[in-house]
DNA sequence: TACATCCGTTGCCGTTTTGGCAACGCCTGC
DNA sequence: GCAGGCGTTGCCAAAACGGCAACGGATGTA
């Protein structure tokens, strides 16, 4: 087998189209023509479907491009791993990510991981939890990190980031002040969520569900940035971990809710990578450092939490 | 990277040599050197350590090698994958075992596998336990049979198949009729043991340490078949489990010894494979076909066993 | 129906890569 | 010092690859 003429068909594969894969690889349409004929020949199978609009892949061709990929990233990390044997640790680390860490952990932990390795760069992709996965299972990142994640045949999780799902209002709000609040009268004021591809939103419905309260944000969308916004401008509750607005926490623009609800105490940020895939030195040594940052974070979060409700919420009322 | 370069990189890699590789790979010993050449240019490091009688692996050789050795697996799985797709199941299945399954379980399984897949050719490779772990390791089986297996980092197992220790004599021996034996008495006979590769001679040994009976094996061999021979014409005690004197049993040409042992009871043989490898999909089915014949094959050793016992020895005491 | 447009394929031909052969330099053992 | 290994290099032929332009087929449009 040729791995020239593999690399074409993995481009076609992708682009669904010869002509296109083509000009990505930058030669001729013919050349690539030829090589999947090749391939064709000596796998003894029809690879594509050749149709007036471009190519389908056939079940043989779904067949080669799932071990493809799987070959080319095994390629890729042949170089790194005698990269570093010199201990030079260079090269690229694909890391894609759910929204809610990139304000500051990820930011936080990229430029601590750069001091102690310069010649590491980071690909960064944030996107939601089922195009994490995807990305993940076709080798396109090397590591991702997702929210409570529960099952995927090709896909693993190793080290986990406790973050409780909270609520929060700006100052000011009535319920600013600590009192307590159950679930059901707190889904009474104005709130907002992000949309049904977080699990935060499933996670709230669920909850709300059961206590029979109605959930009805003023505003969703998929940018957790776009919510905090909102909330601000609109005294409205938001619901997030502390990561996510851990910003507006320990500056005093946003002041955690006396809200006490077993079912998201559970929540978990993950690191996930593909299973039966072997990672680059650098990424392998990358997870780990992640994980080691995520007590150390835990322990910020909670002291950024504690510190905000010592500040905004009243005494209790038996120390008064 | 060029898969032709690491074709022969592997073979170097293999040989130790390059004009070796190069008559074994019917080319030129200059077209590897050059290849491999390139090779280190574009890795940016020297893969060999050219000497006078040969070639050496450098630190980055042996990298790329265990590396190589991946892609040249996966690469054999593409094509095994996609014939899987005409429901052909052809191919081969590469299977190293160790002695002791060879005369009776492995020659009838592979039938009877071959019954319903006749495309399907075999592979067998008879070897040590470390040897036939060394063989997966370094993808050269798909699949391997061992007993008793503790650790290893790359390999793992999943099936298991009962097989207790026991001690077997020719009939006529006075420990024939059923006569209950305890070790250290046992081990007063004239009795043969497996070299210390086997795990029969390692438990056998432990157990008897602790008894503080002596071990003292008229013969040992590398060849379970050798010390069957021996033990018949010399009235010995071999050791092994039913399956390695299946036929003799059954016929009546070696008894079970009443021997109660905890330690001998839960010996078992496992399939093994690599860890973090994809097997063809018809390996896949033989290991889940030989997983089912495991609990098959332990009732009829059971049934042979019982047998056996019930024609050789005396009926017990309080029966009389 | 005729035409334009997009697709993948094929024939031709120059370029690049590969491999065989023989000579070379090097080391080891006799 | 010489014979017999080894890997490497220069030279040249063979093979593989890729660009270009023309072709056949499918689709959409006037």
């Amino acid at each position: 087998m040729n791995l020239n003429a593999l690399k074409y068909f993995l481009e076609v594969a992708k682009c669904k189209s010869i002509r296109r894969a083509s000009e990505r690889q930058h030669v001729a349409a013919s050349a690539i023509s030829r090589q999947i004929s090749a391939l064709e020949h000596e796998l003894d199978c029809v690879l594509l479907d050749r149709r007036s609009d471009g190519v389908m892949l056939t079940e043989a061709g779904e067949r080669l491009w799932k071990h493809g990929l799987k070959i080319e990233a095994q390629l890729q990390l042949v170089q790194s791993d005698i990269d570093d044997l010199r201990s030079l640790n260079r090269g690229s680390i694909r890391i894609t990510t759910v929204e809610g860490i990139t304000e500051n952990f990820l930011p936080d932990i990229l430029t601590e991981f750069n001091q102690l390795y310069p010649e590491v760069t980071f690909d960064i992709t944030v996107a939601s939890r089922d195009e994490t996965v995807d990305a993940l299972d076709r080798y396109e990142a090397d590591i991702g990190f997702v929210y409570d994640f529960a099952h995927h045949h090709a896909i693993e999780t190793f080290a986990h980031y406790h973050q409780p799902l909270l609520a929060f209002v700006p100052p000011g709000h009535p319920l600013s002040d600590g009192t307590k609040v159950e679930l059901d009268v707190l889904l009474t004021h104005v709130h907002v969520l992000p949309d049904d591809s977080f699990g935060i939103s499933q996670l709230v419905k669920r909850v709300a569900k059961k206590a029979k309260a109605k959930v009805a944000p003023a505003a969703r969308s998929n940018l957790l940035q776009f919510l905090r916004s909102y909330a601000l401008r609109n005294q409205a509750v938001i619901f997030v971990p502390v990561q996510g607005v851990y910003t507006e926490l320990t500056t005093g623009t946003l002041v955690p809710v006396n809200l006490e609800c077993a079912a998201f105490v559970h929540r978990q940020l993950s690191i996930a990578r593909r299973r039966q895939r072997a990672l680059s030195p650098g990424t392998e040594l990358f997870a780990k450092f992640a994980e080691e940052r995520f007590s150390l974070w835990e322990d910020r979060d909670q002291q950024a939490l504690s510190a905000a409700r010592d500040k905004w919420w009243a005494p209790p009322k038996e120390s008064l």
